[in-house]
DNA sequence: CGTACGTTTGAAACTGCTCAATGCCTGTGG
DNA sequence: CCACAGGCATTGAGCAGTTTCAAACGTACG
């Protein structure tokens, strides 16, 4: 993990040990970041086609929206993850994405990332472990939301998100902050914002939390989890032990 | 689609038209089917290592036990199908697999299936593509989990089993049967089986599915699929429009 | 200063759950 | 051949968790 570098680096390296050749070639891949404003929708098909992206600093999120209204979100995004992967890489008509806060973000274009898959093989392996892991959260997005109830659902998103945040050394003194307003928590965890918000109150009053709008923030993310029997193995928090470089 | 060979390639042949010489090395490298029990666990990490399965015959599903005895199903698995591939490709700790029926079964060996993808690109592709839509398919249960009702819950899931039934061929004039037990229909949708039965009554009381112990009958796939409004694109139903052979 | 968005609270209604009991069918052992 | 056990389906009654509706509040921003 070095200074300055893209926070991509940092997660690809989770997975596999990259040596400067493809740290040079993934930098030069990557370009020049690009800012977009919060609650803003990502195009995943642009004028200059397909394209992902990784995330360099603010939150982003994705959904799928229904006729009536009613919205699902599927995951968060925080720096060192990526947008939209799989949608580039078959165009499949999956879901929709939209910036939470104020974000940097690396635009990823199609044959580009061809390029350097074709040019190196462990950079693409670890993308794919990237993908895996996205999917993997999915999944037990799905258990939460068929068979936890609302309390145990809300800790055990705060136990995720605090874990991947403090993983990609985002936390601050054993916790971290958290720009979420509770609508979208609430559209994350299949819960009426009023019932949301009922039981955030819980957690206050245990002082788990603390929360002010568009702003939660979770003190001691340790407590939380020793509260919570959280089961963190299926967020794969590696750290390089993959191919050595 | 021809009579005799693996289900599989018909299935594969929504995504990409293969050639013969692609058919003749994917029928070896499936080589022999063998026969599992109903009700039975599926191995994926064996004593001759990792595999995933194809399924040619019968009905299996994949699911996430929580450690006090809380289940999630989260999806079904019809012949055509592919049973652990991600597992297989990425040694991620997934979920679990089961046999819901009698099941014919392929089973895919890691090295075998790395050369078939080195040597017959097209294959690797419509592979990407058998997995890409399991996962659109996990996205739309967690809409459903987090956002439908009972009713819809229900309707979706049926009307979702009855497209990728029909669409492999399997219906039986215009409607089709459905090898579940009622529990683990409602451990797919989150519910209770009690309240699964009530919900599923007022289906039945209109016509719209019969119900003997372990089966399930939808007489009139187009009629369910009108009271209910489903959107099917997710499901991706191909007819080979891909790259030509 | 007004508007908009997000949050908070109360009250009432409802959806879906738990508990408990019953019935049905199949397979098995006596 | 019958009795019994086990798995699944069904039903009723009461309860709990969540939703909906409605209103009020705070803060940021134009």
């Amino acid at each position: 993990m070095k200074a300055n570098q893209p926070v991509l680096l940092d997660a690809l390296s989770d997975y596999a040990a990259l040596g400067d050749r493809e740290r040079a070639d993934l930098v030069a891949f990557l370009g020049k970041a690009s800012r977009h404003e919060a609650r803003a929708d990502l195009l995943i098909e642009g004028e200059e086609g397909l394209h992902a992206y990784a995330i360099e600093s603010g939150w982003a999120y994705s959904y799928k929206d229904m006729e009536d209204g009613r919205r699902q979100i599927v995951n968060f995004h925080i720096p060192g993850n990526t947008i939209g992967l799989r949608t580039l890489v078959l165009r499949t008509s999956d879901f929709s994405f939209g910036t939470v806060t104020d974000c940097t973000l690396y635009a990823m274009r199609q044959p580009d990332l061809q390029r350097l898959f074709d040019e190196h093989p462990r950079i693409a392996t670890a993308f794919m472990w990237l993908l895996a892991r996205d999917e993997a959260m999915v999944v037990e997005h799905l258990v939460s939301l068929g068979r936890r109830s609302a309390d145990e659902r809300l800790a055990h998103l705060l136990c995720e998100i605090g874990c991947r945040v403090v993983n990609r050394g985002l936390g601050e003194g054993g916790g971290f902050s958290c720009p979420l307003p509770q609508t979208m928590i609430a559209d994350a965890l299949g819960l009426s914002v009023v019932h949301l918000n009922r039981t955030l109150r819980k957690l206050k009053e245990q002082g788990l939390v603390t929360v002010q709008p568009g702003m939660l923030e979770v003190p001691d993310l340790r407590r939380l989890l020793a509260v919570s029997d959280f089961e963190a193995d299926y967020l794969e928090l590696g750290d390089g032990r993959d191919v050595p470089a």
